[in-house]
DNA sequence: AATGAATGAGCATTCATTCAT
DNA sequence: TATGAATGAATGCTCATTCAT
C-alpha cells in the first residue's frame, strides 16, 4: 500500500506532538506540520482537537490492551500471567515512548470527561490484574489477605511509574530485562529476605 | 482571627482550582474569585500562572516531604521506616485531596520545565525510599538482589496510584488503615503465599 | 425526461439554499448537495459563490422583469398598466417564494458591489413605474404634483414589503386577489374617504 | 461626562461598520478599531458579534420607535397622526443613515432568529400604522374597504424604500420636505386626479 | 497594596476554492 | 466533464497580563 492513509499519519503525528508538548501546548498546526498535511485536512478525519486525543488513546492503547489480554489468556498459571503482564506492559511502553507519555501525562488531565473515559477503558485493563490475583488466591498461590482491588492499583501504579523512566527521561541505568525481573519479583516476593 | 495573608489565600485557592479544573483549564480569574482577591492582586504575589503552580508544589508539597522525612529519621528499623513512609504518604494524601490531585495530574504535564522541576524536588522524596531499601539490605533484612533504583520507583508509583482513589473519585470500599496495611504488606511480602 | 442541464440545476438549488439560509450562511456544499452535484462541479459553471448569487438574480429576476414589461407594453391606459404591474409582481412573488426571499433579503446586502448591481438592474424595473406615472400625468389622469421619482420608490417599496408576507412567513389572512386589489386602490385613491 | 462610556462607543462604531460593510463582512477588529478599543474590550460589553447587532437594533431603533410613538400619542386626528408618522420616520432615517442602513439591510438577514426577533419588535412599530388606519375608519375619515393589515405593510414598505435613497446612495434630487409631503399625499390621496 | 477594566497575542476551526484523478 | 479530498487563508473569541486609579 503506497499512500499511508491520512488518518494514521495524523494519529501518529499527534501522538508524537502530544508526547512532546502536551495536549494543551500542542497546536493543531504542529500536528498538521508533523503529519505533512494542511491544518484543514485534520478536520476531515477528526471532529476537534480533543477528538484527536481520544482517538490516539482508543486506537493505539486499544491495540496494546488487546495484545496484553491475548497473551495472558493463553496462560494458566497466575504467576506466569502476572509475569507476562509486567513484561508486555513494560516492553510495549519502552518501544512506544510517545504513547507512554500520552497515557501517563495527558490522560490524567483533570477534565472530567477524559477521566471518566479513561476510567472506563483503563478499568478493563487494570482489572486484568485483579483477575489474576483472584485466580492465584483460588489456587492458594497468593495470600488470601491480599485485597485484589487495592493490589491491582498498586501494581498498575508501579508499572506506570517505572515505565516513565523511559519516556520521561534517560537514566536508563537498567536494562529492560533487569527492570522486568525486578518488578515481577517485587510483586511476588516483596523486599523482605525471609518473610516472617 | 488574623487576616490570613493573601499569599497563602491564593495558594490555597489555586490548589483547589487546579485540582478541580486542571492547570490549563483553570483561569486566573477563577483563582482570584476563589481567593476573594482581584485578578491583578495575584500578580503582586506571583510572576505568572505557571509560577503559581510551582509555588503550590513547593510550598505545599515541600511541607509534606518535610513531615515524612522527619518521621522517618526518628526510626531505625528499615521495615518500620518503610511502613511509616507508606502510612504518612497515604494519610496526607487522603487529607488533602486537592493537593493529591495536583501532584498526580498537573505535575505530570509534559512541559519540560515542570517535568524537570518535578523530578528535582521529587527525587529527594523518592530517594528516601531507596535509602531505606539500601539500609535494609545492609542489615540483610531486604533481598540483596533488589535494585533500589528500580524499587523506589515501583513503590512510589504504587503509592501514587493508590492514593488517586481518594482524590479522583469513588470506590472507597476500603478504609485508610486497610489500604495502608495492604500496601505495606505488598511491599514487604509480595503476593505469594510461600515464596519458593 | 431530459436531463436538466447542470447550470439550471445549480441555479435552482442555489435559489432555494440562499432563500433558506441566506447568502453568507449558505455553504457551497449545501448548494452542491441540493443540486446533487459535486462541490467542484459548481466551479465549472460559476466563478465563485458571489457569481452564483448574481446569476440567480440575473437569470431568475431577469425573467420576471421581462414578463412584467411585456404585459405592460400591451396596455395603453396608465391605470390599467399600474394595475397590471401590481398584479404581476405580487403574483410572481407569491409563486416563487424562494426567489422573493432572495430579492428582498440577500440583494440588500450592504456589499457595495451588490448594491450597485442591484440598483442597475432594478432601476430599469422601477422606472417602469415612474414611466407609467408620467404617462398618467400627461393624460391628466394622475395628479401633476406627484413626483414620479419619489412615487416609484414608494410604490416599489410597498409591493416589496407586501410580498414579503408570503416569503417570510405566515399571516396570510388575505387572499392574493384581496391584496392585489388593496394595493391597487391604495396607489390610486389613497386611504381617504373624500379627498378634500 | 468626560469619558464617553465604551458601550456607547462600541454601539456607534458597530452601527457605522455594519452600515458600511454589512454584518457578515464586518470584522470585530474593524469595530474595535473604529471604536478605538482593543478587540477584547468588545467582549466585556457584548457576548458575541451577533449580540452587537441585536444591541444596535434594540438600543438605537428602540429609541426611534419610542419617539415616534410618543409623537403620535399626542395627536388625535388620524390624518395628522399619519403625517407625523411619515415625517418622523423619514426625518430620523435621514439623520441617522448608518442606522437606516442597518435596519434595512442587516435585519433582513435570513437568519431565522433575527427575522423572528425583528418581526417582534417591528410588529409593534408597524402596528402603529394599522391602529391609525382603524381610527380613521371609525371616524369615517378613511375608506372602510381599506384592509389595515395590508395597508400597514404597504405604507411601511413605502417608507422604508423611500428612506433608502438617503442611506444607500445619492440621487437626492428631492428635499426632505418634498419627499415627506409626497409620501403623505400618496398615502392619503393616491395618484389619481379625480377619484371616481 | 489593591483593584478590575483594558489589552492584544494567540489559536481552533471553517469553508471557498483548487486540482489530481 | 465530473469528482471530492485537500488546501490554507481568514477570523471570532479567550484569557494571561498590565496599569491607571
Amino acid at each position: 500500500m503506497k499512500t499511508v492513509d491520512k488518518h494514521s499519519k495524523i494519529i501518529t503525528a499527534a501522538t508524537k506532538v502530544f508526547a512532546k508538548k502536551g495536549f494543551f501546548n500542542a497546536r493543531i498546526s504542529d500536528i498538521a506540520k508533523e503529519a505533512k498535511v494542511a491544518d484543514g485536512t485534520i478536520y476531515l478525519y477528526f471532529n476537534n482537537k480533543f477528538d484527536i486525543l481520544i482517538s490516539v488513546f482508543e486506537e493505539e492503547i486499544g491495540k496494546i490492551i488487546e495484545q496484553v489480554k491475548k497473551a495472558i489468556e493463553q496462560e494458566d498459571d497466575p504467576k506466569q500471567m502476572l509475569a507476562i503482564f509486567v513484561r508486555k506492559h513494560l516492553t510495549v511502553m519502552k518501544k512506544n515512548k510517545n504513547l507512554a507519555e500520552v497515557i501517563q501525562i495527558e490522560l490524567r488531565q483533570s477534565d472530567k470527561l477524559v477521566k471518566d473515559y479513561r476510567n472506563t477503558i483503563f478499568q478493563e485493563y487494570i482489572n486484568l490484574i485483579s483477575d489474576i490475583i483472584k485466580r492465584g488466591q483460588e489456587q492458594n498461590l497468593y495470600r488470601q489477605d491480599v485485597l485484589p482491588g487495592v493490589a491491582k492499583r498498586a501494581f498498575f501504579g508501579a508499572l506506570d511509574e517505572v515505565s516513565r523512566v523511559w519516556s520521561a527521561s534517560l537514566e536508563t541505568h537498567y536494562s529492560l530485562e533487569e527492570v522486568i525481573d525486578q518488578v515481577i519479583s517485587l510483586f511476588h516476593f516483596g523486599v523482605l529476605t525471609y518473610p516472617e
